[in-house]
DNA sequence: AGGGATGTTAGAGA
DNA sequence: GTCTCTAACATCCC
């Protein structure tokens, strides 16, 4: 369930996991991962000096090189342990020991090797807007991003060009925490509503990234889905009114509401 | 069997 | 050029 606060999660993991440890190996399983032609061999050898997110990209940085990992639907990196179940594109061995996998059942993950001097280019180059966290924006900053949008709110949000990280379960569940029709022109929201679209965004992902840190095996093995308001929930009550939640599709992808208390206006 | 799935991007059309 | 929307990617699960 990679959005923003998952890829936090996952970067976290492998800068523990591998912190400080020397990449021996960089076994490719399934040579369909790369996003570019590369030398895997480049990072052998090489020390984890940490890892970083930008959006829902991973670094792992190896001092002079860098791997950079996008999970898309499925992809996630997992210790190995033993199973032999797990769709495996990537097997990474540390020198302690450790070996992380890129687990990824679809396979629409991507992984770059690139200089570390070439990876904010890099991510620049894919037109990615500003973080949605962990800076706190308020609603001026809201409304001056998504200017003279016309789009639906809740489409609008998932354009990463506009802000990074929001994804289409992230997008429900802002809509839902903000009161705010997610078929709303953005271009329509007054500065309370982008303010409420501010404090929704923040909360969603410190709320999520509370809920999946407080327990890493629930969220490895159920997908975090444990504290979402709307998402997924068509038929059950509002938690906030019980009115029945209900699905619909905003280009080509559902969206979840409760067409009370997201009233439109 | 068929439909839907958390993301991104190329390409078409307005 | 800008904005918007669809299809495609590959595989699994309900």
């Amino acid at each position: 369930v990679p959005e923003l606060p998952e890829v936090e999660i996952f970067t976290r993991n492998l800068a523990r996991w591998a912190g400080g440890q020397t990449l021996s190996r960089l076994e490719v399983v399934d040579p369909r991962i790369w996003g570019a032609p590369c030398r895997p061999e480049e990072l052998e050898g090489r020390e984890v000096i940490g890892a970083y997110r930008r959006a829902k990209y991973t670094v792992l940085d190896l001092g002079s090189w860098a791997l950079v990992l996008h999970y898309r639907m499925t992809g996630k990196p997992v210790l190995d342990d033993g199973d032999v179940r797990r769709k495996v594109r990537l097997r990474l061995w540390f020198s302690e020991g450790t070996r992380v996998l890129f687990d990824d059942a679809r396979c629409l993950g991507q992984a770059w090797i690139l200089q570390c001097a070439n990876v904010d280019s890099f991510l620049d180059a894919r037109g990615l807007g500003p973080d949605a966290w962990p800076g706190r924006r308020d609603g001026a900053w809201w409304a001056a991003r998504f200017n003279g949008v016309r789009a639906p709110i809740k489409a609008a949000l998932l354009d990463q060009k506009r802000v990074a990280g929001v994804g289409n379960i992230g997008a429900s569940e802002a809509c839902y925490r903000a009161a705010l029709d997610p078929r709303r022109p953005a271009s329509s929201l007054t500065l309370a509503e982008w303010t409420a679209v501010a404090e929704g965004v923040l909360g969603w992902v410190d709320d999520t990234l509370a809920h999946e840190l407080g327990d890493e095996i629930h969220f490895v093995t159920a997908g975090g889905e444990g504290c979402f308001r709307v998402y997924g929930r068509a038929g059950e009550p509002c938690p906030r009114c019980a009115r029945v939640v209900e699905r619909f599709v905003q280009r080509g992808r559902s969206t979840f509401w409760c067409p009370r208390c997201q009233g439109s206006r």
